[in-house]
DNA sequence: TCCTATCGAGAACGACCGGTCAAGAAATGA
DNA sequence: TCATTTCTTGACCGGTCGTTCTCGATAGGA
């Protein structure tokens, strides 16, 4: 056939992923994501398209790393609260510790492109689709398993929780202070009961 | 003495905050500030200096105009509870109902700037730390008035509901579904009895 | 060994970026 | 009326944007 490629497009992918999501997609330049990725700038094009390309690819890439891992914590057999407070407080430990600011990159991405971009906010509706959906049967489990009251409505605590994780992670995007953010996970927890 | 202005730039700042809140700052250039204002890109920088001055002047200026407004209707005498669920209330259906999706510009400048520019994280901060100190005040008052259980802590409280409404504005920004916020919403406000 | 496909490095593309400048127009005070 | 001062206007600056292309070098499969 021909020349085999000299390097790992998988690690090239998470390299550009990392750029952006540490500086977002306007602000970062394809001479940046060539220099930080260190292949040509014809090699980017040729394996990843363009830089819009590139980007959904980085954002598809970041959903299939960290939705798993969620839907795995909440699905775990046994009692369904304790994973979901777990999750709720490395959520908040997470943006408190997060010493590049770089919060969620799917909330980055609802905040940047959402509006104006759709492809990027369909993968964001998924991707919060999908993380709702988790938090909705935990709670439903829960409920089923005498840890929640049963005059609780899964459907609607699984949204609130969503909605409050978006604002953990914007919030410790400019005030990372862990009292803050712990106060405010220990509140929204409280309403497990 | 000297020719006077011939533009208003009250007016200018106001119409230039739109279109930053509305396609954040680095996706909008010079020329769509000028063609928007309406005024020559000279006398912009003349009167309001760079862009990233300019942004930092309608920042200030949005914080002017909706950070009293919190401060009224919180301050309001008589009971507190209803205006806080009120408040709340309010951010979700701005949020759900937002054609232009341009959420809120103050957690709009906290994802995109807030992370690498000083300036912007400060006027964010002080934003927020003014809308927490609001709600934690006025907790404390509904539970002198009452209103709410003493074993309530106003502080976390505030804490709590600051995150929750930064997470409303996300949500809406890529998915305004009026039922998925309001539930949020109501489930948020139930942790006050 | 030839052919083909990909590599790295970099030049070049037109378009646009944020920012500046010179010169004419207009309003004030004398 | 005239001088002075500040505004407006539009051309213009060097630099950077995302993208394409060329180039010789290099590594397979035939």
């Amino acid at each position: 056939m021909a020349r085999t490629k000299e390097f790992d497009p998988d690690a090239a992918l998470q390299s550009a992923l990392e750029l952006f999501w540490t500086r977002g997609y306007e602000a970062t330049s394809m001479a940046d994501l060539v220099e930080h990725l260190g292949i040509a700038r014809a090699s980017l094009y040729a394996t990843f398209g363009g830089k819009h390309e590139l980007y959904l690819k980085a954002l598809r890439r970041y959903g299939e790393q960290h939705g798993p891992r969620v839907a795995e914590e909440l699905a775990q057999p046994g009692p369904v609260l304790p994973a979901v407070r777990a999750l709720v407080h490395r959520f908040a430990g997470e943006a408190s510790r997060d010493d590049l600011r770089r919060g969620c990159f799917v909330t980055n991405t609802a905040v940047e492109l959402g509006p104006h971009d759709p492809p990027s906010a369909r993968l964001v509706e998924e991707s919060w689709h999908g993380l709702e959906a988790n938090l909705t049967s935990a709670l439903m489990r829960a409920r089923a398993q005498g840890e929640l009251p049963p005059d609780r409505d899964p459907v609607a605590l699984g949204r609130m929780l969503l909605v409050f994780l978006q604002g953990l992670r914007v919030t410790g995007k400019v005030s990372p202070e862990p009292g803050r953010l712990r106060d405010a996970a220990d509140q929204a927890l409280s309403l497990l009961g």
